[in-house]
DNA sequence: CGGGATCCGGTAAGATACTG
DNA sequence: CAGTATCTTACCGGATCCCG
């Protein structure tokens, strides 16, 4: 994460290390459908922990692909959804998952 | 890796998991225009220690992304080429390094 | 409900020295 | 030259408890 050279002439890592977390892909997945509250998208990651999934939200978050909501009711109520970054990134995701088919 | 449930609804993660270890696009990248040996490999990404690499390179061809070649020469020689399979990658690579300048 | 704080164990990664 | 062995350190992910 730290060579620059390779960074330089390889510009398809850095965009590998933005979905590096092992969940960002799924969750990013999972928002690409509908903005979700967290207790939604723990649901839908059942085998995540909840500090991971703060972790990982807070990462995208600070990449820019998706954004979070808080409303100052009660129950609180955080929404995700993806930026318009974030959404740049599925026809991508969509392209990865056609080659994982081809060649599986 | 271990959510069965999510890679059936969301096969770009295997993909993920395959590149995901943090040198083997360089890796691949590297290899992507020649054969290289090991220390050919290991001058070209020069933050990486031998042992990683050799970690990452066994996993790369238990993976079938590269080929291993040795020759019973002295001085030693061993030749890493990308496969079919490895060589398959590369378009995806090459889209999501554009994705990547569009989106800078 | 949606997190933050803390501790803790496992694994990945780095440094160094050695080998076929 | 191309690794292997060993040790140490860094970080990730899980569990638990706490807060607004």
């Amino acid at each position: 994460m730290e060579n620059n050279l390779a960074h330089a002439e390889c510009p398809a890592i850095a965009t590998i290390a933005l979905l590096g977390g092992r969940w960002k892909v799924i969750i990013l997945h999972v928002l690409s459908k509908n903005a979700r509250r967290f207790g939604e998208i723990n649901v839908r990651v059942p085998s995540i922990s909840r500090k991971v999934l703060t972790e990982q939200l807070r990462e995208l978050e600070a990449d820019g692909l998706i954004s979070r909501k808080q409303f100052g009711e009660f129950p609180l109520r955080v929404e995700y959804a993806l930026t318009k970054y974030g959404e740049s990134l599925c026809p991508l995701l969509a392209y990865i998952a056609a080659w994982k088919k081809e060649n599986a």
